[in-house]
Parts: C-alpha cells; structure tokens; sequence
DNA sequence: TCCCGCTCGTTTGCGCACAATTTCTGGGCA
DNA sequence: TGCCCAGAAATTGTGCGCAAACGAGCGGGA
C-alpha cells in the first residue's frame, strides 16, 4: 500500500470500492443522470461497475440511509423521487441547520475563508445560465463549504445530505436555471458574515432558501438507459466498466 | 436453511434480520451493556444472534451511520467513543434541531398530543432515581415524541439519530441519575408549548440542553462480555441465540 | 369478455468460502 | 535488553450460489 503519490483513484489500489461506487452513484443521481423512480438492479450495476452485487447493495444501503435512494424490502432499490411533501419537510430541516451555520460563522469568519467562499461564487458565476445540474450543484457546494466552516463535523454533514436531497428535488421540480438569483445572494450572505451581522446573516439565509424553494416548479428530462449511465461515471471513480 | 420443528416464531416470519440485529445492538449499546470502545466482531455477532456476517454487516454500516458505532477500514466495528469535542457538535447540533421542534410546536398542540407527553413523563417520574440507562433512554424518548409530533419525518429521525448519540454520550460523561430535574424542564416546555409562547417554549428547552450538558462528567461501570451481552438482546428481537 | 388462480422468470435475501489485510507472536540480531 | 522482521492467526472484504419473494404472463372458468 505504497503507491507513490498514491492518490486512492488509482488504477487498482481503490480503498473500499463501496465508496466508489457510492461517489459513482450519488454523482450520477445528483447531476440527474439517473432520474428519480428509475430502478437500480443491483445486478447490472455491479456488472456495469465491475463490482459484485455485495458491494453494490453496500452502496445502496448508504445512499438510501441520505435519502437519495428509496429502498423497498424484496423490491429492490430505485432513485428517491420525494414527494412535495417530503420536499417540504427537507427545505425545513435544511433552513433550520443553516440558520445554525450561520450564527456560528457570523463574525468569525477569517480572511482565508472569506477568500474562498468568493472563489466559490466567482465559480457559481462562470456557469451561470449554463446547464441545470452544473449550476445546482456549485450552488449545493457552496452551502457545504460554508457548513464545513463551522467546524461542527456533524453539522457539516448533516448539511452535506440536506443539501444532496435538496439538489435531487430541484432537479425535479425546480426549474433549469433556477439557481440565477442565488448567486447574488451568495455574495451579500458573505457580507453579512464577515461584517459579523448574525440577525441580517440569518435573514438573508432565510430568504435565500425561501427563493429557492419559492423558484421549484418542475422540469422533466429525458430518459437514459442505468448500464450506459454508469459507465460514465465508472472511471472517474476507478472502476472498471464493461 | 430453516429448520423442521419449532424455529423462533420471529415477529413477521423473520421479515428483515438485519433490522432485527440493528434494533438488538442498538438497544444493547444504547443501554450500556455494550460499552464505548468495545469491539464488535461481526463473527461472534452473527454466531450468538444465529445470523451471517452478511446481516450483522448491513446492521453494522446503519448504526455507523448514526454514529453509534465506528467501522474503521479493515480493522472492524466498536461501539463508538465520542471525544468531548464530538459530544460538544452532537450537543450543538442537537439544540438547533430541537429548536426547530418548539418552534413548529409551540400553540399547534393538540390537547390528545399534550396528553401523551404528560404521561410520558410521570413515566419519566416512575423510574426517577433508578438506574441510569432507564432514565436516560425515557428522557431521549420524549424529545423523539415530541419531534415525531412536528409531522416532519426527516426533523423526527434527525432527531432520534441526534438523540441516541446523546444518549451514549450521557451514558459515558454524564452522572448515573442525571436526568433528575429534567422532568420538571419536560413539564415546563409542555406548558409553554400549550400556551403558544413560541420565544419561551425556545429557551426552556435551550436552557433544558444546556442543562443537560453542563451536568455531564463522567461515571465508569463494568464491562461485560460482548456475546453474553447479546444473548440477552436476541430473542426479544425474534432471533436465535446459541 | 372479464376475473381469478397458477406458473414461470427475475431480483433480492442470505449464507458461505476464499482472498487480502491487519494484528499477534516468536525468534534473530545489534 | 530492546528492536525489527518473518510467519501465523484472526478478521475483514468480496465474490458467488441457492432459495424465497415479488411480479408478470397465461390459461381456465363464470
């Protein structure tokens, strides 16, 4: 286990391959290439992956357990599709941890930090008004770095999944581009934190997510094959598809 | 596999063992007769509850994720051991979500509702005094009551999981009958949230936590075998000790 | 023609065996 | 006496096969 410069997306020296295919599958929920309700044999994923069904039902297990996958007992696994009502639930929760976030972060956000969260926005920027998926994500992203901030590990996590389930249902019921506005957004939130104005942090937060939510429509996609899907997503874990 | 003769009638015909073996080790944990930093061999499980790896694995990977076990790559399972710095984000973490709870709570009680909190706590009352792990688990019980009364599955399971680290962490840090004045803080919150007073119904149970917090110390108890620990979990969940 | 029960194919649940990795143990050497 | 390394034992990671469960398609009866 000295691979030099070992990077674990090396060929053959992949730590776990459940967490490979796990980033495999996430990645592939999360940029809707495989649309919510669409059925994951565990089968074919561990052939397209180049894994066994064991470490493939691993997988599944985590993904269900965050929310992304819906996983029926002897009916196997397929891709959330939450319900409006579920929906409703995560943008909740998701308001609340990040009102958590930033009233820990609120005036105790360093130089360095500051820096990179407008790197980040500098970012959102670039792929403003470019493909749906890209955009949600990058908005996703900066919501984590931000709860990564707080140095709650758990807080940080728990945002990380929200924010995942959160993205699966824009992606769904949000519309292409909805993520426009957001960018702006981004930026005053910063403002408020760095200028250590947790009431007007917590506001913009607020409003922010409420946008978001406010912004969900739907927007249906077409439809591809799970096998072809996956082979996509197979190298740039260190898999082996076939 | 199943043997001629009288098998454990298991609950549902054995529907899922590993839930079962979930619900076994959790409570086994959760009442401390599985100790932080105990190791959890998924051989000596599966044996003494008359399962495979395979199923004790899958429960393994669940309560990981809830943070009630720690799975380090190749080297196995163990109950987890919070650092105080853990213990000190579960906390925080779980103050913001509880928030969350009175404050879609407060004035939306129904009378059906505040009854059954008020019974839950003269439970609490019952055992007060007794062992530890009881009144533990009774205190964590009403926070889960309460947070499923929200209607917001995703807050009611954050919570649960939040909830059950607290537990552990209690279990460990905190002094055997630490729970005592929580009650009466139980029937302050009740009261507030009766009477609609969002703001104090927030602080009591603000206050309650941090309570809870600062009566942590530490109390060590005796250790006892991880099988025959089991053993004892094992038929209540329908399976099949040896 | 429609409804119901049966059978068959597919997919999951689970046990088991083998391989890889880590940890433990017993010399050998400075 | 202490450290380091090789071999062995113990555990985990992973693949694979069998049996049960679900769902679909089909034939018979009302």
């Amino acid at each position: 286990m000295r691979e030099a410069g070992g990077k674990p997306r090396g060929p053959r020296g992949g730590a776990h391959r459940s967490a490979a295919v796990y980033r495999a599958l996430r990645r592939a929920i999360l940029e809707q290439a495989l649309r919510p309700g669409a059925k994951l044999p565990e089968d074919a994923i561990g052939e397209r992956l180049g894994v066994s069904r064991t470490v493939v039902r691993e997988a599944l297990g985590q993904l269900a357990h965050e929310g992304l996958v819906e996983l029926r007992h002897n009916r196997g696994a397929s891709v959330a599709s939450p319900s409006l009502e579920e929906a409703r639930d995560v943008f909740e929760v998701r308001r609340g941890l990040e009102r958590m976030v930033v009233a820990a972060l609120a005036g105790r956000l360093t130089d360095a930090q500051a820096t990179r969260l407008e790197a980040h926005v500098r970012a959102e920027d670039a792929v403003q008004g470019r493909d749906g998926p890209e955009s949600i994500r990058l908005a996703g992203e900066f919501h984590e770095i931000l709860a990564g901030m707080t140095g709650n590990a758990l807080l940080a996590r728990l945002v990380l999944e929200v924010c995942s389930r959160c993205s699966l249902i824009l992606a769904n019921y949000g519309r292409p581009h909805s993520s426009e506005c957001a960018v702006s957004e981004h930026r005053r939130l910063i403002e408020a934190l760095r200028a250590g104005d947790a009431p007007a942090a917590e506001r913009l937060m607020d409003e922010h997510l409420g946008a978001v939510v406010s912004r969900a429509v739907l927007a249906p996609r077409s439809t591809r094959d799970v096998g072809d899907v996956l082979s996509d997503y197979a190298r740039s874990e260190g898999l082996a598809p076939r």
